[in-house]
DNA sequence: AGGAGGATGGACT
DNA sequence: GTCCATCCTCCTT
């Protein structure tokens, strides 16, 4: 089942412990990928001086955080790749779920297709988010989009297998001085698609 | 198993 | 001009 709005009306931490194994749906050309969120990294609102919209800055890019829960923020980091978001929490509270590591469950060819890389490990096809994003054509058209809405772009809900969360500090936020400790990068235990131990 | 180097572009000072 | 919520390949231990 589709989430739904109230369940993005929550912090970033809270959602990103949440959202772990929850399956993202993509579509495009009649083509259909789903995968498991196995790790994800809470930004949390004006605060957190890891976020892009430390002080509410609000600029063309961050605006998407701004938006009510349950749209999507993604930007282009390092000239080279995209990294998706969800927003969390009430409009104008911006909390954003950073989707580090996916597992491939349906698609895994449209995966390849999209991944162009040496290396045949399927493990090394979505662990990490600029290599997620590319595995599911995820680029600026889709940023700010209606999770609950659009036909292209989801979250559902599904039966999983128990499993135990672990967190540490966020991964490559070192300009974040006293909030770069936060354990708000959350993974579900012992999974091999997960981008670093 | 870990580091160097390069690719590449938007946002911001 | 500098900084990035990154990744890939090739090289040395």
């Amino acid at each position: 089942m589709r989430l739904k709005q109230g369940f993005y009306q929550k912090d970033a931490v809270q959602a990103a412990k949440d959202l772990l194994g929850k399956v993202i749906v993509r579509k495009y050309n009649d083509k259909t990928i789903k995968v498991k969120i196995v790790e994800t990294e809470a930004y949390c609102g004006a605060e957190d001086k890891a976020s892009h919209a430390h002080n509410n800055k609000k600029t063309k890019r961050t605006a998407p955080m701004f938006k009510k829960g349950g749209h999507s923020y993604i930007y282009l980091i390092y000239g080279m790749y995209y990294c998706l978001n969800v927003v969390t929490a009430a409009e104008n509270n911006p909390h954003a779920v950073l989707i580090r590591a996916v597992e491939p469950l349906k698609g895994l060819n449209y995966i390849k297709e999209n991944r162009q890389i040496k290396s045949s490990k399927i493990e090394n096809l979505t662990n990490g988010p600029g290599k997620l994003s590319q595995a599911l054509k995820i680029n600026k058209n889709l940023d700010g989009c209606n999770l609950i809405e659009s036909d292209f772009l989801y979250i559902i809900d599904t039966e999983t297998e128990e499993f135990e969360i672990e967190n540490s500090p966020r991964i490559n936020i070192d300009y974040a001085e006293e909030y770069k400790d936060k354990k708000w990068r959350f993974f579900i235990k012992n999974n091999k698609y997960i981008s670093r131990s």
